[in-house]
RNA sequence: GGAAGUUUAGCUCAGCUGGGAGAGCAUCUGCCUUACAAGCAGAGGGUCAUAGGUUCGAGCCCUAUAACUUCCACCA
């Protein structure tokens, strides 16, 4: 046992604490069949991040989850890592090689690989150092990464398995290409912004000079790679047209006029100019009228030169001006509309999306969705809050391909080889590399392009326990149990993930999916860098600790909803955290020196009962709002009973007996102590720091450190309901009794008689005590009846009158009219509760303990008002 | 265009399977009561967005409306 600091200070000892832990192994999960598993996954954090709230919720709540279950005797694993973060990381490292003046071809592949790794070297454990600080308590043995060996490894099974079984296909189809990163994006890398743009309504000339056809579009440069102009079938405007040629503004080519039900009559001029190569829809228009495909862009979005013309090299929206230009002077362009229109930017870096016809690797969906709906539609794997299994299924059942090559060189490098004789063609997926072409002898050469890195963290639940190979671990942490993360990120990673648990391992990866939202701030806007508006975690757990900053996190926290951050909610919560430091201060500092451990005597007094009753209750809450992933609620069973229960009522109630001595102080410290020591374990799980701190100054016989120790059961033997409700009615009376002194302006220090009218004479007896200590009583009397006489205020309760002599401080007028107050308050309540007791309707369908209740209370408030009528009474 | 969420005290939010509206902050009034002023004891403050409906009974369930937020789709 080692004395408390006078001042919660938690810088003094959340380090120390954290190391410790860490170098006694607290934080690893072994095989133990012995135990029951509970696994976590982390969600990687991007080796190029840096700790933000989003982070610190997301971890905190997974912490909560993993000590509260290592706690109840699992063998909880909670296994931690990184992304390598393919575009972002690459991004970074482009950027610095701008620097030094160099590009991705001046040091080539290996060269530049090699100054990833030594940048994953140098900043990639920066964010779990962070997270540390926090107090998360994963297994850092067990910690991976995306690309390292064994993931790798995974990667490159999945990707030949996928594709042995027709899954994965190489081909060429409509992306998302971004122009700035010069790569392909999936759909979902591509998010949508709505822009004020234009609208151009051009003329097509007809190439035999029979007028023209007005088309309209938003994106004029694309005109370089039309070839065809499309009209729909049922449009009477157009039906001589169709099949007649048109001259291509600005080029020399003539392109014909198409028929095709895409048309939609209504919007624009019913004629649209296709462009095969740079819109989805075009390609399918293209691919049904077998069209040629023009490419008319280079991957940095300036104009090809080979369609370019004098447009060539130019950039898409340089080239977009000047044609505009160009078309008005030869008195083709009709006129321009403003027009606002969505436009497809690269999560990234923001820069617009150009679709893009384009050879690449696609994993082929619908069939790998299927599983993926039935596991959530059958409630196997389930989504809390449950609203989340609606957009989950939506996604899924309208899943299109995923595009998964990336003209990156940061990442999982895809195993195909392609054999370089152009007559064979001979394409080779393999894990171990091939250097000749097994066809013709021919030499072969991998793909240059990398997976998208969605595609590893898919693999993540089981990637990181050995798979494929059959690890102990896999087979005895996997599937995994909960999965903690935010709604932003469902069908970026969840739902890969559970398609591609089920079709690899044929298990789902996890039961329970945990959302949570957003940190937002004060004003309700997303965190961003952009913005500037975000809070840093590391500087809030240098101020308040990480304990205060963890409350914070999770108090009001209900799962799936955002929270605003205040800081005035870290205050509330490191007020609490001081709270509790001291309440765990005076206990000790009372504490006998030969005290050991908590022993609850037979025999106990009945606040001792009633205390104990309450916190059985707080055990049992907590711990089913746990098992409900309801951690909000649970931690706010927990404060309410340490600050208002514990502190407020029965710390004070125990001054006298500690002040008194002997037995009855021994009784009140094992109680003191056995439920601080209760309440310091459930809390455990949410504030670590502070908990461990006091825990190693407490008797502490249970067990050497609090991380370890055994999580509270309800016990039947501490149900003292009727105690509880017995001991109630004198903190009613307690209460009452401060409401009128306050009213009265008597200072506590105030010593005040009091004659006690009640039924429970024994009750009230024996608490007198309390009334001297918490309602400041002198000379007090119980007694079942008692004359009141003049200059006396009545306090009035269900159970008791107690008569306070004030002498010149009570008005008789006053007074009485107060008491005028509460009978009619009385009477109101008799009115609802009896109204309620006379209704037929609710009295044959209402259920039985619910009139059993109405029925007391109904009793309470007649007894009341037979109390407040009897001292209106005597004041007359 | 489709879907979801939110709307409760001045502010931030709880409110579990329907049974007389809660907390913290802020405001006001008293307190240095020897663990804590980062505290203690009190008080005031709400047509639970609006309109209907179901029910003995609705903040909670159903329908519609409004405002805000978000996700998905992406018609040139």
């Amino acid at each position: 046992m080692k004395e408390l600091a006078k001042t919660y200070a938690p810088k003094e000892f959340e380090e120390r604490i954290y190391k410790n832990w860490e170098e006694k192994g607290y934080f690893h999960a072994e095989v133990d069949p012995k135990k029951k598993p509970y696994t976590i996954v982390m969600p990687p954090p991007n080796i190029t991040g840096q700790l933000h709230m989003g982070h610190a919720l997301d971890n905190t709540l997974q912490d909560i989850l993993i000590r509260w279950r290592r706690m109840q005797g699992y063998s909880a694993l909670w296994l931690p890592g990184t992304d390598h973060a393919s575009i972002a990381t690459e991004a970074k490292i482009v950027n610095k090689m701008k620097e030094e003046g160099l590009t991705k071809d001046d040091v080539g592949r290996d060269g530049f690989l090699e100054r990833a790794w030594e940048w994953k070297k140098e900043y990639g454990g920066r964010i779990v150092t962070q997270l540390r600080k926090l107090g998360t308590s994963c297994d850092w043995e067990r910690e991976r990464f995306t690309m390292d060996e064994g993931c790798s490894k995974a990667v490159q099974k999945v990707f030949m398995d996928l594709y042995n079984k027709g899954l994965i296909y190489h081909g060429e189809r409509i992306i998302n290409w971004c122009p700035n990163c010069k790569t392909s994006i999936s759909d979902i890398e591509c998010e949508y912004q709505e822009q004020d743009g234009f609208f151009w309504h051009i003329n097509y000339p007809f190439a035999d000079g029979s007028g023209y056809l007005e088309i309209a579009t938003t994106r004029p440069e694309t005109l370089l790679g039309d070839s065809a102009v499309a009209v729909n079938p049922k449009d009477e405007r157009y039906t001589g047209v169709v099949g007649k040629m048109l001259k291509l503004p600005l080029t020399d080519r003539e392109i014909p006029v198409i028929a095709d039900d895409y048309v939609d009559m209504k919007f624009g001029t019913g004629c649209v100019k296709i462009t095969p190569a740079h819109d989805p829809n075009d390609f399918e228009v293209g691919k049904r009228h077998d069209l040629p495909l023009i490419h008319m862009m280079n991957d940095d979005a300036t104009i090809r030169e080979d369609v370019g013309g004098k447009y060539a090299g130019m950039d898409r929206y340089e080239a977009r001006k000047a044609m505009v230009e160009d078309l008005d002077k030869l008195g083709l362009l009709v006129k321009v509309e403003p027009h606002k229109h969505n436009v497809g930017c690269c999560q990234r870096c923001g820069t617009t999306v150009e679709p893009r016809a384009s050879y690449q690797w696609f994993v082929s969906m619908k069939k790998l969705a299927q599983p993926a709906i039935d596991v959530v539609k059958s409630g196997e794997l389930r989504y809390i809050p449950k609203r989340f299994e609606n957009s989950y299924l939506y996604w899924m059942e309208n899943i299109r391909d995923w595009c998964i090559s990336r003209q990156l060189w940061w990442g999982h490098r895809i195993p195909a080889y392609y054999c370089q004789n152009k007559e064979c063609g001979h394409t080779e997926i393999t894990l171990d590399g091939i250097s000749v072409c097994p066809k013709c002898g021919a030499p072969m050469k991998q793909d240059e392009d990398t997976l998208d890195t969605w595609f590893s963290s898919a693999l993540w639940p089981f990637s990181t326990l050995g798979w494929p190979e059959k690890t102990e671990e896999l087979e005895y942490f996997y599937p995994t149990q909960t999965l903690v993360t935010g709604y932003d990120i469902i069908p970026f990673w969840v739902a890969r993930m559970i398609f591609s648990g089920l079709e690899h391992t044929g298990q789902k990866p996890f039961s329970d999916v945990l959302i949570h939202g957003l940190v937002r701030d004060e004003h309700g806007k997303k965190m961003s860098k952009s913005l500037g508006n975000g809070v840093d975690p590391l500087e809030i757990i240098d101020k308040y600790g990480a304990d205060a900053l963890r409350l914070t996190l999770v108090t009001g926290n209900a799962p799936g909803n955002d929270m605003r951050w205040t800081e005035t909610k870290v205050t509330n919560s490191r007020n609490f955290a001081n709270k509790l430091w001291n309440a765990s201060r005076y206990i000790l500092m009372n504490l006998p020196e030969d005290f050991t451990e908590p022993v609850l005597p037979e025999e106990l007094p009945i606040e001792d009962k009633w205390v104990l009753s309450l916190y059985n209750d707080v055990v049992k809450n907590v711990t089913s709002n746990l098992e409900a992933y309801e951690l909000g609620i649970a931690v706010q069973n927990l404060t309410d009973f340490i600050w208002d229960v514990y502190c407020d009522w029965y710390i004070e109630l125990t001054k006298p007996r500690i002040a008194a001595g002997g037995d009855t102080a021994l009784a009140a410290q094992n109680v003191l102590v056995y439920v601080m020591r209760g309440v310091l374990k459930l809390l455990h799980p949410f504030m670590p720091f502070i908990t461990e701190e006091i825990w190693q100054s407490m008797p502490n016989g249970e067990s050497e450190s609090i991380m370890i120790a055994k999580w509270c059961e309800y016990d039947e033997k501490l149900n003292f309901a009727a105690e509880q409700e017995e001991f109630s009615r004198v903190v009613n009376a307690i209460k009452a009794i401060r409401v009128q002194r306050n009213e009265l302006n008597v200072p506590p220090s105030k010593k005040v008689t009091m004659h006690v009218e009640t039924q429970y004479t024994e009750l009230f007896s024996g608490c007198r005590s309390f009334f001297e200590k918490l309602a400041g009583a002198g000379e007090f009397v119980v007694s079942e009846k008692v004359e009141a006489t003049d200059g006396m205020v009545t306090v009035v309760t269900d159970s008791a009158r107690v008569f306070m002599p004030m002498g010149e401080l009570v008005d008789k007028e006053k007074e009485l009219a107060r008491l005028e107050k509460e009978k009619k308050a009385a009477e109101k309540d008799i009115q609802f509760l009896s109204g309620k007791l006379n209704n037929q309707g609710f009295l044959s369908k209402a259920p039985a303990q619910q009139i059993e209740n109405e029925r007391a209370k109904l009793a309470k408030a007649e007894e009341k008002l037979a109390k407040i009528n009897e001292s209106i009474a005597g004041l007359k």
